[in-house]
DNA sequence: CCTTTTATTTCGAGGCTCGAAAAAAATAGT
DNA sequence: ACTATTTTTTTCGAGCCTCGAAATAAAAGG
């Protein structure tokens, strides 16, 4: 119930943690500057730091250009050739490998383009496991094993990040990526919903705006959605959760592609826009695939003047409108990043957002809410699968005793 | 951002809160017990055990009736006069004062019935602080000072636990309790909204069951909700949020007495039920207040025949429902516990609330939704603001340094 | 009264952080 | 060229804390 015991280097563990960290964030730092980041005392980080440079954790560096005064300082960095971490997207017809260091830089990048609805588990753990692979081989000269992978899709997973339960995407369910990956690397692997991946991004890049509690929202194929709460990404107890898309907007109403009815995402996914647009009943069954040019021009002429189309993105805003308003009634009124192709037709649904929200403002009065949009999601998605690795690295292997004794590399 | 650094008396702090919780758990526990709950080393639980009767927190009580071989174990107990705690409740038309000692025991305990629609800040405060005085004057001989005050209220509060926001059971806005009350005391105070008391009191007492996620939902004269998440009561960035009855149900739909429409408490909060009984429009202005007695009467006649009444009571299930699909959709399905006046009727609206959900089950299937009923919610509330309020006695202060040298109690 | 059994305390050993002092490594000045 | 100054980093001892082993305490059994 009250959590674990504490023994005296528990207090090592955490303190090497804040060191990592800090050094991630800046990317290089002096011991005098971890000093005045984390508090600790100048003696407690020579010897931690002594211990991660003996491992091969950091990497030293005399930026000569020594031009104050006084004994220069010895730069710190995450030694890129300590590890190597797997990150995998998979996404509506496509699906991305990349190879990233341990300091972060990409090592290696390919994306496969196929139909990924029939695709079945087994031929998508083969494909993943072919690129990667490949990967690993060219760059093998540069030492660092690969310790990690981390995988995201579009689709609902399990809270502890080993299965897929259920995708818009692809026609099987429950397919097991992470014991497959593992099996297959002999490496930890985590599976996380793209969205979730995209909020870790976003809080990396721009912790000013993105530093306490906040939403990702992707509109594109499906209606996803990223959390952070207290400075801790959300998921479910059960699954990644945080269903935005499948929340009920209207009773009994529209038909979505989930098999229920009257979901935001049967107001506001792309297919039931066009849906919408094309003057069909929303019971129609969902269309599978809205192509990215068809939707433009779609959006092109809800611009040029009012009809048929530009209320098809009025109801599309009002849908997220109340969505948004029902989050904000759990979790209270929190920045927005709306991210995705869903994002390049804002104008068109911002006005019906900011309606269906402050048209209901109740006792907390027309919250002022403030929404960002990020076109493209892809950039994004691999960044927050790096950076969910390598944090993971820094927090949980290195800075504990799992790092101890498995690097020979250097000694002083 | 990664927080903060760690010492070596945070370890003893976190053992020593280890030690305390244990004891609160089971109410009386010797070394032994202790070193097998814990996990830690029979020498350390001696040493924090001698700190803690040195101090006056623990109390020694070697129970003679040892009928086993060996050296007889000793007993540890919270001392219940080394501390006093406030306990404070403010319902619809009710004020509840108690005064708790620090093994849990009332001392006194007192209901104030008035009118609090327009009852103003300073007038409640002054009756809060004259109630507890009292008992505080009449229980000075058993030693042991005012060390918290835990209020708990029907309405939105801030995030930091100090003011009111809002409450559906007072005209007035913005009442500053936790100030008020601080000033007056000397003590610090924490206010909340009543339902997360009542997870807080569920969680206490059946941990088997809600040891996980789960959510409290008190259906009375509005409708609110409690939430535990992770291991961890959930309340918004701002204000206390899990505002479960004011989710949108229907866009633009029935009145709210909160002033949006469409809420869901609009159709299953007692005056929902009321006025669709009634046959009256939803769009007419809530009445304030539903008799109990009427409202059985509701009950009775809907429960007898088919008719407008089983309707509205329908329309309530329906809408609660929705609601707990919505929520389901954020964070996973949870344990629900339905507590108040509405529990009495959960044979109504019961087939209409499993209607909605499994009505539109999608991926996921229709879920095994399990919901236990809680008809009085007073004592639960009490419970919970005794429980948060002990509980953050023994993981706040009487393990850190706030304790050290303010007792001069006893020793050895 | 001695033995057995069980509970609790005592006593180093080994970690960890910290402040103060020492050492290292550069520039500035003469 | 050489010393003084400045800034960074390391070293060293003090003070906590937990732990295992051994010692002590306090009962029942025989």
């Amino acid at each position: 119930m009250a959590g674990a015991i504490a023994r005296s280097d528990d207090v090592r563990r955490q303190n090497r943690k804040l060191v990592l960290t800090a050094v991630r964030r800046r990317g290089a730092l002096s011991r005098t500057d971890i000093t005045a980041m984390t508090g600790l005392s100048a003696s407690t980080v020579s010897a931690i730091v002594a211990g991660l440079v003996s491992e091969g954790v950091l990497l030293e560096s005399r930026d000569s250009g020594a031009t104050r005064r006084g004994r220069p300082q010895v730069s710190l960095m995450p030694n890129p050739d300590i590890a190597k971490v797997g990150v995998v997207n998979l996404s509506l017809n496509s699906l991305t490998v990349a190879l990233v260091d341990y300091a972060g830089g990409t090592i290696a990048k390919q994306t496969a383009e196929f139909p990924t609805w029939p695709a079945t588990g087994v031929g998508l753990v083969a494909e993943i496991s072919t690129m990667l692979r490949s990967q690993l081989q060219s760059s093998a000269g540069s030492g660092g094993r690969l310790m990690r992978i981390s995988m995201s899709v579009q689709g609902v997973t399990d809270a502890a990040g080993e299965t897929m339960r259920w995708a818009p995407i692809i026609r099987e369910r429950d397919i097991g990526f992470g014991p497959a990956l593992r099996r297959g690397f002999g490496v930890p692997v985590s599976l996380a919903n793209d969205c979730a991946m995209l909020a870790e991004a976003l809080r990396w890049t721009d912790p000013a705006h993105y530093g306490g509690d906040f939403a990702a929202i992707m509109l594109s194929y499906g209606i996803g959605m990223g959390l952070y709460l207290k400075g801790q990404p959300f998921s479910g107890s059960h699954s990644s959760a945080a269903e935005f898309g499948h929340m009920a907007h209207i009773p009994y109403g529209a038909a979505c592609r989930c098999g229920r009815r009257g979901c935001i995402e049967a107001y506001a996914g792309d297919y039931a826009i066009w849906r919408n647009a094309m003057g069909m009943p929303d019971t129609a069954p969902p269309p599978f695939n809205i192509d990215a040019n068809v939707f433009a021009e779609l959006a092109e002429r809800a611009r040029e003047a009012a009809g048929i189309e530009r209320a098809a993105f009025h109801t599309a805003g009002r849908a997220i409108g109340f969505g948004l308003n029902n989050l904000f009634s759990l979790i209270d009124p929190v920045p927005i990043a709306l991210v995705g192709p869903g994002a390049r037709v804002f104008d068109l649904i911002e006005p019906e957002i900011r309606n269906a929200i402050s048209g209901t403002a109740g006792w907390d009065g027309a919250q002022a809410l403030t929404i960002r949009c990020y076109p493209e999601e892809h950039p994004l998605l691999l960044q927050g699968c790096a950076m969910t690795s390598l944090l993971h690295l820094d927090a949980d292997v290195f800075s504990g005793n799992e790092a101890r004794g498995l690097s020979q590399t250097s000694a002083a």
